[in-house]
DNA sequence: CCTACTTTGGTTTTCAAAATACCGAAGTAT
DNA sequence: ATACTTCGGTATTTTGAAAACCAAAGTAGG
């Protein structure tokens, strides 16, 4: 049933009500069920019990309201050659934050204790209790045996469990997710909150999808869903991968491979991010290379679109800070190639966190599971047994 | 909570409890709630408290057995120029089935009459009690105003909402799918009920996706979700399509395309199922036409396997017939294609129940509402209410 | 064969939780 | 000022499940 106290405070902390009457109406509960488990969150510290509300033609209804200073929640988003820390409030506000570079290939060994390290820097500062952690790894996690990952450019990580890592931060839960999968889910905390079937484009170094269908992150079988960039495709046939393989869109469209052809057409560049400061200055090179990119993305991305009917494609990553010219090149070709119906109410979305949706994600992640009806109920019960 | 009495008869429905007290281990409910629930099942006569069973080391338990005949549900597989009807008893056993040939393009004012008068003859046979209807139609079924049909080359039926014409049957839920969804649905009843996520392909006149990802149906925003006969490839740019656009995947492999070029070169047919006859008997230029169109299917399919990372790939329709030869076509660029992870413990399967698997389907879609335990519950309600 | 033990299932008792009923406080409408 | 509405707290009743108890039907072992 959907009465839980857990469920209650969800109703409050997604704004749906804002006093124990409304409570009643929206679950059906009978007042005193209301106000025994309105008690117990607030005990616990999850509501507060604020100041009087507006009547409604009667005695004035005492406002509900989430505290989302009662604890934190940390995320972690691991990059190739950059990390980034922070910790989040319950209600997803970010607190403070943190980041690092590492060498590009760097295994868990050495990015790791970094990691952790600068997480217990920043739950200390925060003075809360912790609730949970959330972590994003650029590669597939195995979601069959727990917490792993597996990926053909990230060998370093191949098969490592990361959850022990993070068991010196307290006994509280950690959960793994691949980087597009997390920047899937912090759309649902931005522009994209009110669509239930989203396809969000990572597009930086490499090329990544995350896919939310009916509201649920679609991780697939072996958690490697969302796999784009090692697609083949006729264009890029015999050009080596950075995989290993031969013929991949990344070959042609990722960040990577824009790079590269930026330094043999004799302009040096580093990373991704120098070519977008680039277009976004009006270098026409530059422009020409991203809306390149973004047609070629945009051939295997109309197959996604007809496969998955959703109401909004983000696009997000590094590429994403050129999204007017990015996105021109993907909307050429997905409404070239899409079906009439799955293109007729779809929209091309700027992501919302820009650089700091990693984190958003890593945080949305964790409160996800955190503030989940079922988890709450056991908090409450844990604190109930002293 | 999993413990209503719905949940109950869903352990032994699907074999995973035969007695009272396999049901307490499996949901750690007392006795006494058990054996509340098991009573309320049997006296609704979905509960058989069947024969006494071995004893394992003590009393001899008194085995459950879930009573499929208690009632049944009907299934209505629409069709473009051949609809197809049958009673399903509750386990999903088909008791009668009938079929009827229509005029292609035929509407709904013509073709609904006639499902509904044979639905109505064999649910008279059957003389049980009716649960549910599970309807399919080929074409896109829009979820935002309940149920009607838009598909581009099913014009007739664009708009119409279908659960009227089922209202004479008796007021029962009538559930309507999209036609490649529903053979989806009817593959967790058969070879791949084991598998959470699965694509399924529809190859038939046209070509149609079902795609289940953690068990459940993806239909999409609008409904259209599994769509790829209408993706543009760059092989068939120019041919123009039945949907009224061109450079569509149907063009060059769907069904009808094939037809269409076997007439050109002199063999005069009509249907795909005449051409798979020929490839089984072992004729060169149908098995090379089949499998030349599996190579085709196979390229946007690969993207499909890439996004979903789906444990089993089932083909289905028509051409299946010639599974062999059709899927060695479809192995053959998916291995190219698709990423090593995506393909590494993929299996691509032939359909199980035939020309049935649509009936199968409906009867499954409409088994998993009236089944589920928020259905079994409001069942045992109306029961004690009296 | 008889006794001790296990497993199953029914019945009674006890306990917990939620609905109902009742009540007072604090506002509005007349 | 009075009647009515809304909100929220408390006491009572009802419901439903767990626990405890009991009986039946089997096995295991001497």
């Amino acid at each position: 049933m959907s009465d839980s106290a857990g469920h209650l405070l969800e109703l409050v902390r997604t704004g749906r009500a804002h006093t124990r009457s409304e409570l009643r109406r929206l679950t059906g509960l009978s007042r005193t069920a209301v106000v025994a488990r309105v008690d117990a969150l607030a005990d616990a510290g999850l509501l507060l019990l604020g100041a009087e509300l507006e009547s409604t033609g009667g005695r004035r209804p005492g406002g509900l309201v989430f505290n989302k200073d009662a604890a934190v929640v940390l995320a972690a988003a691991i990059g190739r050659s950059r990390s980034q820390v922070a910790v989040f409030d319950l209600a997803g506000g970010e607190l403070a934050t943190a980041s690092f570079d590492h060498e590009l290939g760097a295994g868990p060994d050495v990015v790791m204790p970094a990691v952790t390290e600068r997480l217990q820097a920043l739950l200390e500062a925060a003075g809360r209790p912790l609730l949970g952690v959330g972590v994003s790894v650029p590669g597939a996690i195995d979601t069959t045996d727990g917490i792993s990952v597996d990926s053909p450019v990230l060998a370093a990580w191949a098969g490592v469990d990361l959850a022990p890592a993070f068991a010196e931060l307290g006994a509280v839960p950690t959960y793994v997710g691949n980087d597009a999968d997390v920047l899937a889910r912090s759309e649902r905390m931005g522009h994209a909150a009110q669509y239930d079937d989203l396809i969000v484009v990572k597009a930086s170094t490499g090329l990544g999808l995350g896919i939310i269908a009916e509201g649920r992150v679609v991780s697939g079988h072996l958690g490697a869903a969302g796999e784009i960039g090692h697609t083949k495709v006729d264009v890029a046939a015999g050009r080596p991968c950075r995989c290993g393989d031969s013929g991949c869109l990344e070959t042609v469209a990722g960040g990577w491979s824009l790079v590269n052809q930026m330094v043999e057409a004799g302009r040096p560049i580093h990373h991704v991010r120098e070519l977008t400061a680039m277009a976004v200055a009006g270098d026409p090179d530059a422009k020409h290379l991203l809306r390149e990119s973004g047609r070629r993305l945009g051939e295997p991305l109309a197959v996604a679109i007809n496969l998955l009917n959703p109401q909004a494609v983000v696009i997000g990553g590094d590429m994403a800070a050129a999204f007017d010219v990015y996105a021109a090149g993907v909307r050429e070709s997905v409404y070239a190639r899409a079906s009439a119906i799955a293109t007729r109410e779809l929209r091309i979305l700027p992501s919302t966190f820009g650089d700091r949706a990693g984190l958003v994600g890593c945080a949305a992640m964790a409160l996800d599971q955190v503030l989940s009806p079922a988890a709450v109920q056991s908090l409450l019960d844990k604190r109930a047994e002293r």
